[in-house]
This record gives C-alpha cells, sequence and structure tokens, in this order.
DNA sequence: AACTATTTATAAGA
DNA sequence: TTCTTATAAATAGTT
C-alpha cells in the first residue's frame, strides 16, 4: 500500500527503518484500539523499536498487570509462577526448620521443658553433659596453648633482658660516671625475674606491644 | 474501508461484532508481523473477544517471558517484582538466620568450637553448665511427679484390695466349701503388702491397663 | 512532516 | 465460516 509494493524482508536501510517503523507502529495502534471499541475486544500491543524504544497500547479499563493476571487465567501458560511457588515452598521449610531449631536451642537452653518426658529429659540431659565436656576440653586446649604461646615469649624476652642488662653493665665497668639513670636503674632491679629494670621493658616494647603483666605461679594469662 | 465507511462505536449486531473481530484480528496480526521482519522490531499482540476468546502474536525468537522481562526493564514498571524481590528477601535473611541457628546448635553440641576464644569459650560452657542445671531440675521434677501419682494409684489399689479381700473372707466365712480357688488364693497371699493376691489384681485391672511392677525402697519408676 | 499514487484491508453481500 | 468486490484506509516513495 503504497507508492511501490515491498517485500516484507528486512529494510537495510537504517533511516527508512526508523521511518517505516514510526509509520506502521501509528497504523498499527490505530488498528489496534479500534476492535476494543467496535468489538468490545481487550488488547494488548506492546512494541520495541530495533534500537530498544518502547511503544504500548492497552485497552481501556484494565491495567498490564490485570491484563497479564488474565492472560496467565486464561491461557494456563505460566510466567513466573512455577518459580515464585517452589520459592514460596522454599520459604514455608526454612521457616518450619527454623522454628525446630528455635526450639532445640531453647530447650538446650534449659526452656520449653514441660514438653518433655523423662526418657527425652535424660536424652537431652546426656547430650547436654557430653557436650559441656567438649565445650571444657576446648576451652582448656585453647588456654593451654595460649599460655604456653606467652611462656615462650616471655622466655625470650627475659632473654633478651639479661643480654641487655650484661652488654649494660659491660658498658658502665668500661665507661664509668657517663649513665644518668643508674640510681633508678638499681632501684628498679629485682622486679622482674631476671632483674631487668621495667624501664628497659617499656623501651623494648615502645611501639610494638604493651608489655604483659604475669602472674607467676599460675597459668591463668589475663587476656584483653 | 470497505464497501462503505463505518463509525468507530461498538457494533450492536452480535454476529457482525464477531465476523468483524475476527476479519480485524487477521488483519491486525499481519500488521503486527511485518515490523518485526522490515523493521527487525519486537512486537506483542494480545487479544481477547468480547466472549473471552484469546490469540496472541509474539515476535519469533523471544518468549513472553523474555517480553515481559524486557517490558518491565524497560518501563520500569513492576508487575510483580516488589513482592517477588521482598520474598527473595525475607528468604534469604532466614536462611541466614538459619544458619547462625545452626552453628549455635553445633556449638552447643560441642562441635565447631574452634572458632571462638577463650571468652566465648568459658561464656558457652557457663551458659551449657546452668542449662544442664534447669534440664535436670525439670527432670527431677517430672520424675517426683510421676512417682507421686504412682504411689497415690497404688495406694488406693491397695485400698480396694483390701476391701475386697475382706468382702472375700466374710462371703468364705458365710458359704464356707463353693470357692475353688481357695488354694491357689492362699498360696499367694502375703507378696504383695496389703496381702491381696495377683490374681485379683489381675481381675480387677483385665481390659484396662497392665499392672504395675512396683520397685520397692526406689522412686524409680520404669515407664513405657 | 506532508503529499499522493498505489497497495492493502475490509464492510457488505453472497 | 469463506469468498468476492467495491471502497476505505494505510503507507512507500517522494518532496
Amino acid at each position: 500500500m503504497g507508492r511501490g509494493k515491498i517485500e516484507i524482508k528486512k529494510i537495510e536501510n537504517a533511516t527508512n527503518r526508523q521511518v517505516t517503523y514510526s509509520k506502521r507502529r501509528n497504523g498499527l495502534f490505530k488498528k489496534a484500539q479500534e476492535p476494543t471499541v467496535l468489538c468490545d475486544a481487550k488488547v494488548s500491543l506492546i512494541m520495541f523499536s530495533s534500537t530498544g524504544k518502547f511503544h504500548e497500547f492497552l485497552s481501556p479499563n484494565i491495567s498490564t498487570k490485570g491484563f497479564f493476571d488474565l492472560y496467565q487465567k486464561t491461557t494456563g501458560i505460566d510466567l513466573w509462577n512455577s518459580h515464585y511457588e517452589r520459592m514460596e515452598e522454599n520459604y514455608r521449610s526454612l521457616k518450619e526448620i527454623n522454628k525446630k531449631l528455635r526450639r532445640e536451642i531453647r530447650q538446650r537452653m534449659g526452656g520449653d521443658l514441660n514438653e518433655l518426658n523423662i526418657k527425652e529429659l535424660q536424652a537431652l540431659e546426656a547430650k547436654m553433659d557430653s557436650s559441656l565436656l567438649a565445650i571444657r576440653e576446648r576451652k582448656y586446649h585453647v588456654i593451654k596453648t595460649q599460655t604456653d604461646k606467652h611462656k615462650k615469649k616471655v622466655r625470650n624476652l627475659e632473654e633478651r633482658h639479661a643480654n641487655l642488662v650484661m652488654d649494660l653493665e659491660a658498658k658502665l665497668d668500661g665507661q664509668d660516671g657517663i649513665v644518668e639513670t643508674g640510681g633508678y636503674y638499681e632501684s628498679t632491679m629485682g622486679l622482674l625475674p631476671t632483674g631487668a629494670s621495667n624501664l628497659y621493658a617499656l623501651r623494648l616494647y615502645q611501639n610494638q606491644q604493651p608489655p604483659l603483666v604475669l602472674h607467676h605461679g599460675t597459668n591463668d594469662l589475663r587476656l584483653a
């Protein structure tokens, strides 16, 4: 319908194609609208151009959502319901599991016990007992590991102190009178097991880590 | 476009309306298909007649679902996504909570302890300890309640036995020689604390419940 | 965007 | 429904 007949195949000239799209779109929309009046029909027409531009015609008095609900109801074709329903199913089962987990925790915390009979209570008690044992063992293991690690650190520290003290004493022997802190140095002697002063301990660990506070005679290390 | 020009308003004659609908539908579908070839466009055309009959045209190489995903992406119009996404969000968070609950249970069961430091282990131990206490208390309570209940039952039973025995003895005194089981009756005397025989106990509880087996000297009732 | 020759769609009738 | 056909409507190529 035009000056010449055209073959129905892709129009290669892009401008031409765009013009034809625009003209035909208008014609199509007009032709889509007319049956809604003439024949009381419901029509949904959606178009995307090759450049991605979107145009839509929809019968009056119906929403796109309503139209698609109708579509699904009529065709039985399922656009997303199966996915949606599977998800809802998963959600429900997850919720159920969650409820059970919470209940188990509550019972393990000593709540909700009224529902249990003696056998169940005894079983729970036994489980808790063995769990507690495992936790205690793990706790002692961790404490032991930490303590050993710190003991080693302390030994290393003490060694370095001892070396420093020896170096210092050697220097003091050679250059008498130069060191002014001698008095303080002497007054703090003996507070640490090796006899090294806190002053040097502090200097040694400045900008590294706070000095350790040791409680001799126990393995208990107070950790920050 | 026909033998005569028509006004665009509802066709009152139903047959006529149906015919027009059918003709125009064909024309519309043809016109909807052409741009998909000529202009490389994507087209979705869905029609419902006034009688609810459904017809659809969809561009080749795209599904209805794909078309609507494109529709929503392009328009930003949300047919069901907000509901869907909210659900997905809930689902994810529930899954996360579930994971944490499982982890807590595992730890309370004595597993997954490597991730915990001493403080956490000590806290867990304390919690478990107090929980265990609660469970034990509950267990003892249940046992006590059960035992008391059964003790009461037993007392009642014994009382009824005693009355029966008294009745029987009264009858035996009055009608000597009628009762044939006398020997057996006497031979089992003394096995129950009241002196009532097992025979009577069994008869009394037939079709009601199995007789109780008592372990004197302990509160431990073996429950089925 | 408008024009218009021509094709295409379709209303009415069969 | 489908076919026919006169006629209305759409539009291809042009301006």
